[in-house]
DNA sequence: TGGAATACATCGTAACACGAGGTATTATAG
DNA sequence: CTATAATACCTCGTGTTACGATGTATTCCA
């Protein structure tokens, strides 16, 4: 996918993938893979910048001796979620214009 | 609409305002306007990167003493369009991931 | 014994949108 | 008559961002 179109669904979707369950890095980016592919570095990036955003909250838990981060999703995370199923509707409203055929003889 | 989400769609916008007709600067932003709003500094870079990138030509025209740059769509920027097209079934599913309820009780 | 897989993290870079600013003409409102 | 909005183009600097490269460390399997 382009990478400017990946850019305003990345932060949504990482919500996405702890909004139901806590989750953790590794686990996220397998979880994204079949509808969005990201690098580990990226996904750190995003995850870093949504914990600042006061989007989910992180947790550390021991597992096998080394600490894995779990990720929760707060009030502010499912908000950002829904504002993007606002903006899906104006997302629609221009797929129609870049799709609409000539209509110069209408 | 958020900045991120606009980043992908603006190229594909600007194609589609010049598709059907035609059109130089001014008249593209007041056209996008109702689906997309942007600046006069952001048009014309985007304006300056889809020539460089083949996907329109420009031609000046006298226009009340002054020249007017219209823009023309090429081969290149229709298949652009239509890739953009397909990208939008993995959008879809992407909303759809991003819009699906709790699938924990299933 | 070596290389995936798991699991975290940092740094530098290039792409990009946009505000601020600039130039110049025509039309309109006070 | 004059100021201001509208038309029409353009450049520069800045902040945000995705990602490759790189690093650390463990477990598991061939």
């Amino acid at each position: 996918m382009d990478i400017q179109l990946k850019r305003g669904l990345l932060d949504v979707c990482v919500l996405a993938a702890i909004k139901n369950e806590d989750s953790y890095g590794y686990k996220i980016i397998k979880d994204m893979k079949p509808y969005l592919e990201l690098s580990e570095s990226t996904l750190y990036t995003i995850l870093k910048r949504l914990e600042t955003a006061d989007m989910l909250k992180v947790r550390s838990v021991e597992h096998n001796g080394r600490l894995r981060k779990y990720y929760h999703i707060t009030s502010a995370g499912l908000k950002r979620i829904n504002d993007f199923r606002e903006e899906w509707k104006e997302m629609v409203s221009i797929y129609q214009f870049v799709s609409r055929e000539d209509d110069s003889n209408e």
